[in-house]
DNA sequence: ATTTTCAAT
């Protein structure tokens, strides 16, 4: 396995710092992504993995996983032999800063000829997302167009919580993670506008809406 | 009310 993944998990006060889920979140230029990789090697065996990466010389980290996944996830991507069976995966991400619109358009090519691959990402922060149209809440729409699960964090604090358990675990920190105190209040509202996000006006609402304004 | 963003100095 590649020593840059095998790494080094990442620091308790940097990984709270990253992943604070506030509204304004000044200073984070870089993204992290911590991974759990769970591979089915047979019908009733499963293996884990999990490990970190961060954005390098201006390669965003969601492409850098895909520049590691051959060695993160062997036997997914198969040589096309004929009757090879390829492994399943599922992919777990919890990304510090959503995907942006570049990003999506990769991944979601990527995922397109992988179906043994489910992936799903959890964020703490949505990037570039105000405004109404822009290209990453197109992105966003496009991964779960193609399955791709993905929410904040907070509707599976749990799956959180233990990964970062296991972190400052093998860092030997005893510390119990302790969330900040806006962690639920700031889930709330990434929530609903995830929600709003992935749940665009279908044609049906506007034509209410017309109807309703009497055009 | 307004604030930031996978930097660039």
């Amino acid at each position: 396995m590649n020593t840059k993944l095998d790494s080094v998990l990442l620091p308790r006060k940097k990984f709270i710092y990253h992943y604070k889920n506030m509204r304004w979140a000044k200073g984070r230029h870089e993204t992290y992504l911590c991974f759990v990789i769970k591979r089915r090697v047979g019908p009733d065996t499963l293996t884990f993995d999990f490990g970190h990466l961060r954005n390098r010389n201006g390669c965003h980290v969601e492409l850098l996983f895909l520049r590691y996944v051959g060695a993160l996830c062997p036997g997914l991507l198969g040589y096309g032999g004929p009757g090879e069976k390829r492994l399943s995966y599922s992919i777990t991400w919890f990304c510090s800063w959503s995907p942006c619109a570049n990003c999506s358009t990769r991944l979601s090519q990527f995922l397109s000829r992988l179906p043994n691959l489910r992936l799903r990402i959890f964020v703490s922060r949505l990037y570039f997302c105000d405004m109404e149209d822009s290209r990453e809440r197109e992105g966003l729409r496009m991964l779960k167009n193609i399955g791709v699960q993905i929410t904040n964090y907070k509707e599976r604090i749990d799956i959180f919580l233990i990964y970062l358990g296991s972190t400052l675990g093998r860092l030997s920190h005893p510390k119990i993670f302790k969330a900040w105190g806006e962690l639920h209040q700031n889930s709330v509202r990434l929530s609903r506008k995830l929600k709003r996000i992935l749940q665009p006006l279908e044609t049906e609402d506007l034509r209410d809406a017309f109807k309703l304004l009497g055009l």
